[in-house]
DNA sequence: TTGAAAGCGCTAACAC
DNA sequence: GTGTTAGCGCTTTCAA
């Protein structure tokens, strides 16, 4: 009864057994304690022989054992996992930060889980009620709105975690965010100066903070001029075509307007969707500058001009705030909260250049 | 020294412990296997009384006792997470199967790691041995190349797994993919009743099976016509300007080509892009057509022609063969290898119509 | 220098 | 009906 090893193999199928710790003490003849010492760097400092350490590093490469990170994470309490909450892994954005965010956090010995909340309250919250479920080490979000409540359990125990894109005002978190008022101002300004002056603003009806920030720096810049400002809040609905035809309604209704700044990159997606079943011309009838950059952008005729936001700068700094976070001992005096504001890049393309612009590379006759 | 919990708190913080089975247990007064019971819809069948069940599980929803999955999955060998290995997360092909295939996992109770392999053994053998080591509950696997091994090795211990995309000839798994014969056979077809003949065929230097079968359908078609097979292979290299650059060398050496296809939608973009810098016009001068539909094909103008493959029908497909399988029993006789070939359909746009091909739509005159 | 043993939190067979 | 208890595989203290 000793050695249930080797019962419920029914039907004399072979399943190969993992290796355990066990086996390879037998095998050696050492206790199941040295090799885990071994195993774990800590053999010098347990003054075990370097022969017998030897002996137990050799085995475990000829066996190939890989330790159980189940009972090893149960024991210590670490497993090594970061949750990465985004709004949606689909949108090119999200998906560069998280691959780059992954990238490094692998080269560090983190793994991460990754989830999409679409941007949906209830998704959320289940979500990181299973990342703790779990016992992630940490954690990297992009924050619904209404998650305070949620985001407060995790920061009471302390576990270390990283907003990102925006954050909840009222909680005290470690946030990287871009300067979303910066980005459009530039983007306003660039418009004046082709002499555009009839801009609107085509957002969606969130209120993020970084939703409130863009729009924040397009309506300043004109009404610093005593320009109108013309918005358009779109219902962050998921059905596609309800959104071409509101941003199609929206253009029709506004035929003065000779440019339009889009807020994010799926609502400049609509929105060019929108603009060709219109058969407006851009930039002659219609200048465009949309927010975030994608291959779509710097392809399509005319390319669209964007205000670019800093992917790799954004991965970087969350994955080492949260890695600082996560080597900081629980007891230490805590860390002072980090919050990093980037600033975003506007990337001048065809779409917002004040007509005539003959734009020989791509076409070369009209 | 029996209660520890409430140590290492240091400096007067306040650590707000988690709690446990043994605390409901005691605060009910009742056994912790009496409260596992509950929690595990065993109470009838261990005829605990209503009233204890009921008392439980008021008193577990009081205090929102979650139980440590870690230590449960150590306990039972079951994870309830499946390992997702695809090419790249950031291709939205992939990125779409992965999103629908985790909304079903997830409504299922099962929930999703994903990586991305970037088509690169090492990596994808160090994926699967993490995901080992984690001990996921199946696999759901885009085989890299020369990855056999490592398949072999989790086969052998019966761990549930669904190739898709691609597959390992020599391995007997299971999987779905789609027909790429069939699709690019269709194209080329296509373009052959548009009247042109001289049809190129751009892919990348890659044995997977899904790439021959690509290639296949293309030759085939016009070999059986004798007509010119020209095929460019362009290595799988990630260096973005070293493809166009390629690809567009590609298309000055073959003056006399009429009509391209891509075997993938990155090649396609990258494609697109050459041609752009060539002032080519798609279709007058170059038709077009690609693999895989993508928001910049729709929107591209010309609207580019695409091989479309069935993706809802592909993570449907793999999901449900993955979760018969972990539901079935080990040691019930082995169920058949689930084979599923999918057919992929042409969508038929502007970039592939033999000129005069007005588009007024996006373009009034040229 | 090494080994025995006490858990990490949970499940489930078996005892009462 | 309910409680006791033996692990799942590993880490780490402490005694030898």
């Amino acid at each position: 009864m000793k050695d249930k090893r080797m019962e419920n193999l029914g039907m004399g199928e072979k399943v190969k057994k993992r290796t355990l710790l066990h086996d390879i003490a037998t095998h050696l003849d050492v206790s199941i304690a040295t090799v885990s010492l071994v195993l774990n760097g800590k053999a010098k400092q347990s003054r075990i022989s370097d022969a017998v350490a030897q002996r137990v590093i050799a085995y475990v490469q000829e066996v190939g054992y890989k330790p159980n990170q189940l009972a090893k994470s149960l024991r210590t309490g670490k497993t090594h996992v970061i949750g990465l909450v985004v709004e949606d892994i689909s949108n090119p954005f999200f998906a560069m930060v998280a691959s780059l965010i992954e990238k490094q956090a692998f080269e560090r010995g983190y793994r991460i889980i990754y989830c999409s909340t679409d941007n949906n309250r209830e998704k959320t919250i289940e979500l990181i009620s299973m990342f703790q479920e779990r016992h992630v080490d940490g954690y990297i979000i992009v924050p619904a709105e209404g998650i305070e409540e949620q985001i407060s359990t995790i920061l009471r125990e302390h576990t270390p975690t990283v907003l990102f894109d925006r954050y909840l005002p009222e909680l005290p978190t470690n946030y990287i965010v871009v300067d979303g008022a910066q980005g459009t101002c530039a983007a306003t300004e660039h418009l004046l100066g082709q002499g555009f002056t009839r801009i609107a603003f085509v957002t969606t009806d969130s209120t993020q903070t970084q939703m409130e920030e863009r729009l924040r720096g397009y309506a300043q810049t004109l009404e610093a001029r005593q320009l109108p400002v013309s918005v358009k809040r779109v219902a962050a609905t998921k059905n596609s075509e309800a959104v071409i035809t509101d941003i199609l309604t929206f253009i029709q209704a506004n035929e003065a307007c000779e440019a339009i700044i889009f807020s994010t990159n799926y609502l400049s997606i609509y929105g060019l969707e929108a603009i060709a079943r219109l058969k407006r011309r851009i930039p002659q009838d219609l200048a465009v500058i949309s927010y975030d950059d994608h291959d779509l952008f710097r392809l399509y005729t005319p390319a669209i001009t964007v205000i670019a936001q800093p992917v790799e700068s954004i991965a970087q700094n969350v994955i080492d705030i949260l890695l600082e976070e996560l080597k900081h001992r629980r007891d230490a005096p805590p860390r002072p909260l980090q919050h990093v504001v980037l600033s975003p890049s506007l990337i001048i393309r065809q779409s917002s250049i004040r007509a005539p612009a003959p734009t020989p590379l791509a076409r070369p006759k009209w």
